[in-house]
DNA sequence: TTGTATGCGTTATCAC
DNA sequence: GTGATAACGCATACAA
C-alpha cells in the first residue's frame, strides 16, 4: 500500500474569517489602506493600489465583520421589528415590506414576535436594545405606553406602524382608514345598501379599529338622510351574538338592502361563515365589505369585496423614515397615511 | 427674571451605552471582576465583592454589548433564518417557532425572505454570512444546492426544514409526509370515499409536494381493490383546467363518491371556490380533505377537513437541532419527522 | 498617497 | 480572589 496522501494543502480560511489583515497582507498593503478603500471606495488611492487591493478582496471573497464594524462606528447597522403577531396576514405584509426595505438599505432585520401577548411588549424593546438596534419599528399592541418610552429613553428612534400608541409624539405610518371609510361605505351607498352595520373584533385601545369606527359614524352621520348604520364589536368564538348581530340588521332593513363593513380580514372570513350558516347570499342578501385582501377573499362566496391596504409601501416608507433619523434628521414628528384601494367583487354586487 | 436654570445633571449614560467599565467604577473593582461575575455567576468572588457588583449591574441596567462579546468570542449569537415565502401560512408558522425557541436559547433570529425567488437563495446564504449567523435554518426552494453548498463550505451547521434539496446529508425537520398522506386516504375512504384525486402545486424539485405525491400513489396501489386514484397538478391560475379535472373525476367516479386531496392550503382554497362554481357541495359531492389547517379552514363551506402540522414543534425543534450543532455535537445527519394530526370536518361527511 | 498607532467593549491569560 | 493587560477586527487621527 503507498503512504497515506500527503494532508491537503493547508485549507483557506472560509471567507467568514478572513480579516482585512489577510486582505492586506495579500495584497501587499497595510490594513488603513484596504479598509480606506472599502469605506471610501478607492477614491484616495493610485490606481495601482486600488487594483492590487481590488483585487484581494475579491479573489479572497472577504466581507468585514459587522460586528467589529459596529464596535469601531458605535452603529450596528440593525433595525428592532417588533411585530403584533406574525400570524397576523397584515403584519406578515409588512414585514416584508420592511425586510425587503432594510436589505436594500444596508441595514438587517431583528425580528420580535409579541404573538399578540401585551405583557411582551416591553420585554421586546428590552431584548432587541440590548443587541444594540439602532431604532424600532414598532406594530404595537396598543396597551403598553411604558415600552414606548424605554424605547425613547434609550435616545432611539421608533416608527410606528399601522396603530398609535397612546398620544406619543413619533412617526406614523398608516392606512388613510378616514378615506378608507368614506370610499367603502360610499361603494355600499351607491351600490344600494341603505343599512350599514360596521363590525369589528373588540375595539380595545388599537388605534386603527377605533379610527375606522368613528371614521364610519361620522360618514353616517353626514348621510343621514339616505342611510342607517350601527357599530357592532364581535367578541372571538361568539357565533351567535354574531348571527343575532346580522339578523338584527335585516330586520332594521326591512325590503331595504342591508350591508356589512368589517373591519379586517378576520371579520370578514367570521361574517362569510355566518351568511353561509344563515342562508344568505353575499352580495343579494347581504352586502360586505371588508378591510384588507388576502390571497383568500376573491375565492369566498362570489368574492368578497375589499379594501386592499398599501402592505408593501407602509413597510418600505416606515423604513425609509425610521432610516432618515437614523442619518440624524432632526423633524418634527410625522404622519403618513397611505390611501387603500377598493377591489370590487361579488359580495357588493346585487344583481 | 431669574437667571436660567443651571444645566440639568449630566444624564446618567443610557442603559445603551454603558461599559463594562461604567460598572466596574460604580462597584469599585474592576472590569474583569465585573465579567466574571456576569459570566461565571459569582462563583470565584467574594461574597462581599460579588454583592457590590449585583448591585451596580441592577442600579445601572446594563447589558453587556453582544457586538464586544461576539468580536471577542468569536461567535454571535445570531441564526439565519430563510424562509420560502412569509406570505405562506406554513413558512409564518414555522417563523413563530423558531423565534420563539431561538429567543429562549439566547439567539436572536436574522430573517431573511426569499418571496418564493429562486435566485434569491444563494443572495440570502451571502448576506447571512457577512453577518455571520452562527448557523442556518432553511425553508428551501429546493432549486439550488449551490446555495447549500455554500453554507457547508463556510462550515456553518444548517438544518433544513419541510423541504430537502438535492440529496445534501443535513438535519431535516419536517412532516412525517407518508403517514400523514396514509391517514389522510384511509380518512377518505373510510368515510366511503372510493374515487381519489391527489392535487397539488407544480410538484418542481419542492421535496414535500413529491414525497406526498408518490405516498398517495403508493396508498392506491395498496389499496387497488377499494380504491382508484390519481395525481393532478393545478398551475396556479388555470382555473378551467383544474374544474375540468374535477368534473372529470366525478365521471369517473360514476355513482361513487369522490374525493380530493389537497397538497397544501393554496390548493384546499382552490379547491372549495371550484366546487362552489360548480355548485357543489362540499362533503357530499366532492370530499375535500386538505395539508394545512390555516384561520380559514374551519369556517370554508361545511369547514375543511385538514392535516394540521405541527408547526411550531417544527420550530422549535429545528432550532434544537442548529443549537445542538453549534455546540459542537458531532452527529451524523438526522431526520426528524413529525406527526400531522387529522383534524375532522364538514368537507368529509358524506352524511 | 500610504503606513502606524490607538481604541471601540469584551473576555481570557496572566500575574499578584 | 482580584487586578492589570492583551487581543478580537475594524476605522480613523496622525505621521510620514
Amino acid at each position: 500500500m503507498s503512504r497515506p496522501a500527503p494532508l491537503s494543502p493547508p485549507t483557506p480560511k472560509p471567507a467568514d474569517k478572513l480579516t482585512i489583515q489577510d486582505v492586506a497582507t495579500y495584497a501587499g498593503v497595510s490594513k488603513a489602506t484596504v479598509s480606506r478603500y472599502l469605506n471610501r471606495g478607492g477614491e484616495q488611492l493610485s490606481a495601482d493600489v486600488e487594483a492590487r487591493v481590488a483585487k484581494a478582496v475579491r479573489e479572497l471573497g472577504y466581507s468585514p465583520s459587522p460586528m467589529a464594524q459596529a464596535l469601531k462606528r458605535g452603529k450596528s447597522r440593525l433595525i428592532g421589528l417588533v411585530v403584533a403577531d406574525v400570524s397576523n396576514s397584515f403584519s406578515v405584509a409588512v414585514l416584508r415590506g420592511v425586510e425587503k426595505a432594510c436589505r436594500d438599505a444596508g441595514y438587517m432585520v431583528m425580528l420580535f414576535n409579541l404573538a399578540n401577548d401585551e405583557q411582551l411588549e416591553r420585554e421586546a424593546i428590552r431584548a432587541l436594545s440590548a443587541y444594540r438596534v439602532e431604532g424600532f419599528i414598532l406594530h404595537t399592541l396598543g396597551h403598553d405606553a411604558g415600552a414606548l418610552a424605554d424605547a425613547a429613553q434609550l435616545g432611539k428612534p421608533v416608527v410606528l406602524v399601522d396603530r398609535k400608541v397612546g398620544d406619543a409624539e413619533v412617526d406614523l405610518i398608516a392606512l388613510d382608514n378616514r378615506s378608507a371609510v368614506q370610499s367603502a361605505a360610499g361603494h355600499l351607498s351607491e351600490a344600494g345598501y341603505r343599512h350599514l352595520l360596521f363590525i369589528s373584533e373588540p375595539l380595545k385601545a388599537i388605534s386603527s379599529r377605533n379610527e375606522r369606527a368613528s371614521a364610519f359614524q361620522g360618514f353616517i352621520a353626514e348621510h343621514a338622510d339616505s342611510l342607517s348604520g350601527a357599530v357592532f364589536e364581535a367578541r372571538a368564538g361568539d357565533d351567535a351574538a354574531l348571527d343575532e348581530a346580522l339578523r338584527a340588521l335585516r330586520r332594521r332593513a326591512g325590503d331595504a338592502p342591508a350591508a356589512v363593513l368589517a373591519a379586517n380580514a378576520v371579520i370578514s372570513l367570521r361574517i362569510a361563515a355566518a351568511t353561509a350558516r344563515l342562508g344568505w347570499q353575499l352580495g343579494t342578501d347581504l352586502g360586505l365589505i371588508g378591510f384588507d385582501d388576502p390571497e383568500w377573499a376573491a375565492l369566498v362566496g362570489p368574492g368578497i369585496t375589499a379594501i386592499s391596504q398599501p402592505t408593501d409601501d407602509i413597510g418600505r416608507v416606515a423604513t425609509h423614515c425610521l432610516i432618515e433619523r437614523l442619518q440624524g434628521a432632526q423633524l418634527p414628528p410625522r404622519q403618513v397615511l397611505l390611501p387603500g384601494t377598493l377591489v370590487r367583487r361579488g359580495s357588493t354586487r346585487r344583481a
